[in-house]
DNA sequence: GATATGTTTTTTTTT
DNA sequence: AAAACATATC
């Protein structure tokens, strides 16, 4: 445990003022890499030795990953009392004091939580039900409507009267709107059930429709820090107000030049707000950066300078010196993948750095699928954050939602997915009957479910069918008040034959799937074992664990994944996903104009500034390496596309970066393709990789920076040569594991075996020397056993 | 009602 | 290029 005194010694002035000054409201914009985190926690920290009551401070942060690891840091000071803080995210607490006071609202305590997934197709069934035009209303579309107003907290009934909302669903064609979000809300308060933004929109409703909810939480929390602020909402900042009415011991922290999430209704006018409701406020400016060298530093500065919108505020650092930015012109998407991957490759040696302190970022997760497969092929580890989560494969939604059945059986998504899974001959006609009639009767689904009497003109066989079924989920049901989540699952998987279905399907997808099921029942046994969350005598207790256990996957995203077997991995994610990390070296990557800025954000000055501002905390992300990279042509929808260099590069002065690879501007509808001017061999050398399969090693890319000079490129290497050259017959057996002398590195042994034909590449592993990638064609290779 | 086959759409970013 | 979706067939 350590001294607060030695703690604060550590801080510099601005820092120290940020963590001490605990009265009233307090304002810290943190530059990035300032020490923010640190800032956080120990004025948390500070709070606690200063005996203000854990159960006092409510900290809001913007993923669970962060308050996880702030909690941790903060129990490193103060100990076992961190546990008791209330601390997560905005959507995390608020589950949580909605769960205790749902009732209020009409919700059961043990709502559901719906995913986006789960939304869209609700929306998508209340449109067919509506026969409206499918085409016009489609899910996506309705549902960020709807989504966009609760994050501004008008309710469907406010939709309807508000007079530039409704007229601007009719100008786009979608008059319909206000009534798809008023049968939206229907049904999702009849399936007891919330969705990401109600835990928001309800919160406020609680707050304000009932004053001694509103009075016992004001008292309680004396002290609230939000974090990430530049990114909340409207509907956020307005039940922190209410929350910190009593105290105003509120405490923002916030950066406006990394505000990235306008687009879901975050909006800086909190920041403007804040000064406005809390005139006596203290302003902390934390502008000195610790984690990136110069070049880098310097680099972001002159970007967002490019910003009309923002604050004053230069960041600097005493890191002088480092690396200059590296630029890299490629001729394809999967050209550009290889190039990073050979980069890390060679950096990893050259800089003696690990895995983990490489990321690749770019802006759209569909660019992901290149490097992943660049990785693979020089074998180094990797892992994707963000697409999908685990929770939201298939095997593993369908195998929850047995478990949010049994917990809260009204809840319609869930019931419509496993109704017919495995296949009990409850087919589509079936299930869209019952629907009907659940709508005539004005009755959760399962109502119709448990009675399927209640149905005219179905079948008497479908009747029975979904008897059963009923009768199923209600003995599993049965078993809420005596076993466990684990048990409970577990007797799921086994008497609904999922599990073993699952084990008999042996294709590579179906073993992924089994595993997946697995480790989804492993997460539920650790869950049940582990340290379970301590509540106040007025809280309500889950009746069962299985319930707090799905209120807490549904929040969970991918980025919130802590295995051990990551910790060795390259790093892959979203610019988004991104924000708060660093590494010591990073890829840009797809710096194409369209793509990043995307072609979306190109309409209006605040959609650009805020890609600009994404570029910012892209490039800021950095600790000594960065790499910015751009490919010619690029695949979209399978069709192949010429791109033009990101306006963003410009935005880097000359001196900080280096060009790999031509620096003029590419015009590649100008250029032949069949040409002999440099541009063509970019194209050529893509032709040639497709063709055969050519090798992927490019040899030592940052031996030869080029700058003004006549372009040489890195990829035109080895092109007619590699044609000719073939394996000596022995060789074409090589096979991992075996053991081979190499004339120059002397006995190794083969790791891998990548290529067909021609153009093998084995990674041999040598004795003091690590991983050598050969290609066989032209390796004097012997193998010895 | 379930399965095989052809057609259309998708990509901005996320708690 | 892949996934979601719609239609035809058993």
């Amino acid at each position: 445990m350590h001294e607060l005194s030695e703690i604060l010694d550590k801080l510099n002035e601005s820092q120290r003022g940020a963590v001490t000054h605990t009265n009233g409201p307090v304002m810290i914009i943190a530059g990035p890499g300032s020490g923010k985190t640190r800032v956080l926690t120990f004025r948390i920290a500070y709070l606690i030795k200063n005996n203000v009551d854990a159960f006092r401070i409510m900290a809001l942060t913007f993923t669970n990953k962060s308050s996880a690891e702030m909690r941790e840091r903060i129990a490193h000071i103060v100990g076992s009392e961190a546990r008791n803080l209330y601390m997560g995210t905005f959507h995390s607490v608020f589950a949580r004091i909605l769960r205790a006071e749902a009732h209020r609202l009409g919700y059961p305590n043990n709502f559901t939580i719906y995913d986006p997934d789960d939304c869209k197709s609700l929306i998508k069934s209340i449109v067919k039900e509506e026969g409206l035009n499918d085409k016009l209303y489609k899910p996506a579309t309705v549902f960020y409507r709807i989504s966009s107003a609760k994050n501004s907290l008008i309710d469907a009934k406010m939709y309807a009267q508000n007079v530039d909302l409704v007229s601007d669903d009719e100008s786009s064609g979608r008059p319909k709107i206000a009534e798809l979000y008023q049968k939206y809300q229907d049904r999702c308060f009849k399936s007891g059930a919330m969705d990401f933004d109600d835990l928001l929109l309800k919160m406020y409703e609680l707050l304000t429709k009932f004053p001694d909810v509103l009075y016992k939480l004001q008292n309680r929390f004396t002290h609230l820090l939000i974090d990430e602020f530049q990114d909340t909402n409207m509907a956020q900042y307005k039940i922190v107000k209410l929350l910190a009415a009593q105290h105003e011991n509120i405490c923002v922290v916030g950066d406006d030049a990394q505000s990235i999430y306008a687009f879901r209704g975050a909006t800086i006018e909190n920041i403007l707000n804040f000064e406005r409701d809390y005139p006596d406020m203290k302003v902390f400016k934390l502008e000195q950066n610790y984690r990136s060298t110069e070049h880098i530093v310097t680099a972001a500065n002159s970007i967002i300078k490019q910003n009309k919108n923002q604050l004053a505020k230069e960041i600097w650092t005493d890191l002088k010196g480092g690396e200059k930015i590296k630029v890299y012109k490629c001729a394809s998407d999967t050209d550009e993948a290889r190039i990073v991957a050979d980069s890390i490759f060679d950096q990893k040696m050259r800089q003696h750095l690990m895995h983990s302190e490489f990321a690749i970022l770019y802006r759209t997760n569909a660019q992901s699928r290149s490097f992943e497969e660049a990785l693979r092929k020089l074998n180094i580890p990797y892992k994707i954050y963000g697409g999908l989560s685990f929770y939201q494969r298939k095997e593993v939604k369908d195998f929850i939602s047995y478990l949010r059945v049994v917990v809260n059986p009204n809840d319609e998504e869930a019931l419509k997915r496993i109704i017919n899974y495995p296949v009990r001959g409850i087919g589509n006609t079936s299930i869209d009957r019952l629907i009907v009639a659940a709508n005539e009767q004005d009755k959760p689904l399962w109502h119709i479910v448990e009675h399927p009497e209640l149905m005219d003109d179905t079948q008497a066989r479908a009747k029975t069918l979904i008897k059963n079924f009923s009768m199923m989920i209600k003995s599993f049901r049965a078993m809420l008040p005596s076993k466990n989540a684990y048990e409970i699952a577990e007797y799921i998987g086994k008497q609904t034959g999922l599990i073993d279905d699952l084990f008999k399907d042996k294709t590579v997808e179906g073993i992924s799937r089994f595993e997946n099921i697995q480790e989804l029942l492993n997460g539920i046994k650790e869950y049940t074992v582990g340290e379970q969350p301590e509540y106040e005598e007025d809280e309500v207790k889950p009746e069962n664990d299985l319930a707090a256990y799905l209120q807490q996957i549904s929040l969970l995203t991918d980025m919130d994944d802590s295995k051990d077997e990551n910790k060795e991995k390259v790093k892959m994610m979203t610019i988004h996903a991104a924000k708060g990390l660093e590494f010591a070296s990073v890829f840009v990557v797809g710096l194409e104009e369209n793509l990043f800025p995307s072609i979306m954000a190109m309409n209006s000055r605040e959609d650009l500034e805020e890609e600009r501002r994404l570029f910012y905390v892209a490039v800021t992300r950095s600790k000594r390496f960065l790499t910015l990279s751009y490919a010619l042509t690029r695949y979209k929808f399978g069709q192949l596309n010429y791109c033009d260099q990101s306006r963003f590069i410009d935005e880097i002065a000359e001196e900080n970066k280096i060009f790999y690879g031509q620096k003029e501007k590419a015009k590649p509808e100008q250029t032949s393709f069949f040409g002999d001017d440099e541009n063509s061999k970019w194209y050529l050398s893509k032709t040639y990789q497709k063709k055969s399969e050519l090798p992927k090693s490019t040899p030592t890319i940052t031996s030869t920076p080029i700058t003004n000079e006549a372009p040489k490129n890195l990829t035109k290497i080895k092109t007619a040569a590699n044609a000719s050259a073939s394996i000596s017959s022995d060789l074409r057996e090589l096979q991992t594991g075996m053991k081979v002398k190499h004339e120059k590195f002397n006995e190794g042994k083969v790791v891998s075996v990548e290529g067909a034909n021609d153009n093998k590449i084995a990674s041999i592993y040598f004795d003091g020397v690590g991983v050598k990638k050969i290609m066989l064609k032209f390796a004097k290779l012997q193998i010895l056993e």
